[in-house]
DNA sequence: CGGATGTCAGGAAAACTGAAATCC
DNA sequence: CGGATTTCAGTTGTCCTGACATCC
């Protein structure tokens, strides 16, 4: 049981692929300490981030499919974390909104997440931790503009 | 079709699940444009970085399930990007060989996953670039180290 | 009519579990 | 014996495609 041997050549691609699975591999853990799944906390998310939304609405700010949105709001109505109601201006719609329990449950998984960062992170000083969450940020910023709306 | 309200105080957890979906998105395009898939890329970089290796070995270096390299180098050896011989000092062993081919059709993965790198860092100028690759290389060097290895 | 929405059925790739056979 | 390796069978969660009915 040695040491692993680390490229320090190694692509941006490869750094960025074993990063990932590791990132992966804790946040999946953290979802599961909550009773949760990814999906369930994009949605959750977006809600409170951004307030009620329709459903084909919540799936462009979480970057989920539609037909999958519609699933995950099954599982999270059934245990009361979000409402979702008919839209009376536009009969195609549901409004979906964030229920008390919801944004408990929300908080939950947040928890959990920061523990996952702090873990991932941990190698890292406090400069540097800012300097990375600055960077991705404006890549995040970037990337989401004309993704979504049209509300 | 207007702009998408991008918050700029959202959670890094937040950020980091975006931008992963974003990444994986462009990822899988790159490597179906090269013929190939994730699994097939860990494991050609891997032999590529660390030289032949056991299935075991290289499932610690690629971060992956000994079951699932099992299936990727079935599909490598035949397309004949690698080589399986049994290893003479340790019969439970199969000894995996990067060929020719397999070494052309690393390059050809690795051109995709530049384009994508391309356009996933275009909102970036170069130095901050550099600096978010020393981050991230450091994140990868931390959490490496004792996670594969015992050969 | 085109376009958006909600819904359902199903597929592909990734990550994982459990078990068996073999060998050190 | 315990422990490591290869292999197979099967599960879960994610991402995506195609289709349909409904409504703007």
């Amino acid at each position: 049981m040695d040491e692993t041997p680390v490229s320090l050549t190694a692509k941006p691609s490869w750094l960025l692929t074993q990063l990932a699975v590791y990132a992966h591999r804790l946040a999946t853990d953290g979802f599961g300490a909550a009773g949760a799944r990814g999906y369930h906390y994009r949605i959750l998310a977006a809600l409170n981030e951004f307030g009620p939304a329709s459903q084909a609405e919540l799936g462009r700010r979480s970057r989920m499919d539609r037909s999958d949105v519609v699933a995950a709001i099954n599982e999270l109505a059934e245990r009361d974390f979000l409402e979702r109601a008919p839209d009376p201006g536009d009969r195609r719609r549901n409004i979906v909104t964030l229920t008390k329990a919801g944004g408990r449950q929300l908080r939950r998984i947040e928890r959990a997440l920061e523990k996952v960062q702090d873990e991932v992170l941990e190698p890292l000083p406090a400069t540097d931790r800012e300097t990375l969450v600055r960077l991705l940020t404006r890549l995040l910023v970037h990337h989401q503009r004309g993704a979504a709306s049209a509300d």
